[in-house]
DNA sequence: AGCCTTTGACCAGCG
DNA sequence: TCGCTGGTCAAAGGC
C-alpha cells in the first residue's frame, strides 16, 4: 500500500507554487487537447474515441502555495509529472493512478467551510468526495476517479460523513462509492480484490447495459475516496435514461452508484450521464499533447496534470462556481465499508451522520444548487463549469464536480483530495470530448515547453 | 422478481 | 513448470 502511494507520488509532483492561471491554462490545455484531439502523435495505438476517464491522483506538496494553484504548481514545478503508478511502473496498464502532488495548501477550515458552502456533493459514486480541506480554492481540485478517492484514513472519515448527517432522504445519495455510476451509466460490481500494490482494494465494474463491454475498476481509499479509476472499453450505447431505480437515499450517487443517481439527482443528473466512461483504452500512449504516455497509464486517468490544472482552475473558481450539493457526502466509503450490508451502510450513512466533526462538511441539504455561477473554468483548455462539490464520507475534503461547458459534450470531471493524503488530488475524467477545445491560445504549448510544466514520461 | 453486492474460488497471464 | 497476481465467475444473500 504504501508503496503503492509512493509511486502514485511519483509520479506527478508540481511544485509547490501554483500554477498561475495561465500556466495552468496551457498545461491543461496540454491535456486537454491531448484527451480530445487524438493527435497523431502519439497515440499509436487506438485512438479512443471516447475519453476515459481516468482518475488520477495528484499530491499537492503542500508548500502551500497559496495562491498557486495546483496546475501552476505542477507547471511551475516543473512537475515531472510522470505516471507512475504501481501499475504503471509495473508494465501494465492496470491502474493508472497517476499521482500529482501539487503543494497544495491545506485551506483554513474556514476556507472549507466556504468551499463546502459552494456544495458539497457527495459524489458518491465513483468519486469519493474529499474532505475539504482545500487548499485554497485551486487546490481544490482534486482529480480522483478515483475514484476513486477520498480519505478517511489519514482523516477523521468523520468529516466526511459529516456531510452524510443530513437524512437518509437528504443525502439520498449516498451512494455507494462503489459503483461509480455517476457517470449516468449503470455498473454491476462483480468482484473486487486487494491488489498487490495498492492500499485500497480494487473493485470491479461492468456496464450493466446488454452488449456493453466497458468495464471499470475502482480503487478506493478507505475513505471512500477513489484512488484510481480504469475504464475498459466504449460504451456501446447511450446513457442510461435516469429514471431508474430508486434510490431510497436519495438522489446522488446511489450507493449502486448507477444511474440512480443520476435520476435521483436532479443536479447532477444532468450529466450524469456522461458518455461513455471508458474507452477501453487508455488515453494511449501519448496525449495529443504528445505528451507520452505510458501504455499503463493509457486508459486510466488522466494524466495528472490536467487535474492539477482544472484544479487550479476550479480552486480558483470552484468556490465561487461551485455549487455545492450536500448531503452525500458519504457514499464513496461504500466500498470501504464494503462489507458491511449495503443496507446498513446507507442507513447508517444517510443517517449518520456522525461525522460532521469538521465544520467543514457541510451537511447540507441534497440540495443543490445549482452552480450559480456557470463559472467556466479552464484548465485544461476545456471550459469546465463546476455544477457540484460535495463532501464525500470518507473524505473530509469536498469533492468538485466539473462538466465541459460545451453543450453538445458531455465530459465531466470530479475533483478531489485524497482523504489519506491530502496532499494529492484526484482527478477522474468521465466521457470524452466531442469538440474542440476552445482555448486555443492557452498555452499548450507553452506549458508544454514550460520546464516547469509536467512532464510524463511513460517507460 | 429482478438486480446488485459480497466474497471465495477459479482461471489465465507473466516472470 | 511453478508460483504469483490480477481478473472473473458464481453462489449466497439483501434490498
Amino acid at each position: 500500500m504504501e508503496v503503492k502511494e509512493a509511486e502514485r507520488i511519483v509520479i506527478a509532483k508540481p511544485v509547490a507554487s501554483r500554477p498561475t492561471y495561465s500556466s495552468f491554462k496551457s498545461f491543461s490545455e496540454l491535456l486537454s487537447g491531448a484527451i480530445n484531439a487524438s493527435p497523431p502523435n502519439v497515440c499509436s495505438e487506438n485512438i479512443v474515441p471516447a475519453i476515459r476517464p481516468k482518475t488520477v491522483r495528484f499530491k499537492p506538496v503542500f508548500n502551500h502555495a497559496p495562491s498557486a494553484t495546483v496546475s501552476s504548481q505542477a507547471e511551475q514545478s516543473g512537475i515531472g509529472i510522470s505516471i507512475s503508478s504501481d501499475k504503471v511502473l509495473k508494465s501494465d496498464v492496470k491502474s493508472t493512478t497517476a499521482v500529482y502532488k501539487p503543494q497544495a495548501k491545506l485551506v483554513s477550515k474556514t476556507t472549507v467551510s466556504l468551499l463546502a458552502n459552494m456544495g458539497n456533493f457527495g459524489a458518491s459514486n465513483e468519486l469519493t468526495l474529499q474532505s475539504m480541506e482545500v487548499p485554497a480554492r485551486p487546490d481544490l481540485h482534486r482529480n480522483t476517479q478515483s475514484h476513486t478517492e477520498t480519505d478517511q484514513t489519514s482523516k477523521p472519515s468523520k468529516v466526511g460523513s459529516q456531510n452524510m448527517d443530513e437524512d437518509p432522504k437528504a443525502l439520498p445519495a449516498v451512494a455507494n462509492s462503489d459503483r461509480p455510476s455517476y457517470d449516468g451509466y449503470n455498473w454491476r460490481k462483480y468482484g473486487q480484490k486487494q491488489v498487490k500494490g495498492s492500499e485500497y482494494p480494487r473493485s470491479y465494474y461492468k456496464c450493466t447495459h446488454p452488449n456493453c463491454p466497458v468495464k471499470k475498476k475502482v480503487e478506493r481509499s478507505f475513505d471512500g475516496q477513489i484512488a484510481e479509476i480504469v475504464y475498459k472499453g466504449e460504451h456501446n450505447h447511450s446513457k442510461p435514461q435516469p429514471a431508474k431505480r430508486n434510490s431510497p437515499q436519495g438522489v446522488g450517487f446511489s450507493s449502486d452508484g448507477t444511474s440512480q443517481d443520476a435520476n435521483n439527482i436532479p443536479l447532477w443528473s444532468n450529466n450524469y450521464n456522461e458518455r461513455n466512461e471508458g474507452s477501453e483504452s487508455r488515453v494511449e500512449n501519448c496525449n495529443e499533447v504528445g505528451l507520452y504516455i505510458p501504455p499503463d497509464y493509457q486508459g486510466k486517468a488522466p494524466l495528472p496534470y490536467e487535474h492539477v490544472m482544472a484544479g487550479a482552475v476550479n480552486a480558483g473558481g470552484t468556490s465561487e462556481t461551485s455549487v455545492g450539493l450536500s448531503g452525500e457526502c458519504e457514499e464513496g466509503n461504500k466500498d470501504v465499508a464494503g462489507d458491511e450490508s449495503r443496507s446498513k451502510r446507507r442507513r447508517n450513512e444517510n443517517q449518520s451522520s456522525e461525522v460532521g466533526t469538521l465544520g467543514e462538511c457541510i451537511q447540507e441539504p441534497r440540495v443543490v444548487m445549482q452552480s450559480s455561477t456557470d463559472s467556466e473554468i479552464i484548465g485544461d483548455g476545456f471550459r469546465w463549469r463546476k455544477y457540484g462539490q460535495k463532501v464525500v464520507k470518507g473524505n473530509p475534503y469536498p469533492r468538485s464536480y466539473y462538466r465541459c461547458t460545451n453543450l453538445k459534450c458531455n465530459v465531466r470531471k470530479h475533483m478531489e483530495r485524497a482523504s489519506d493524503d491530502p496532499r494529492a488530488f484526484i482527478t477522474t475524467y468521465e466521457g470524452k470530448h466531442n469538440h474542440e477545445m476552445p482555448l486555443r491560445n492557452t498555452n499548450h504549448a507553452a506549458a508544454a515547453a514550460d520546464p516547469n510544466s509536467p512532464t510524463i514520461k511513460v517507460k
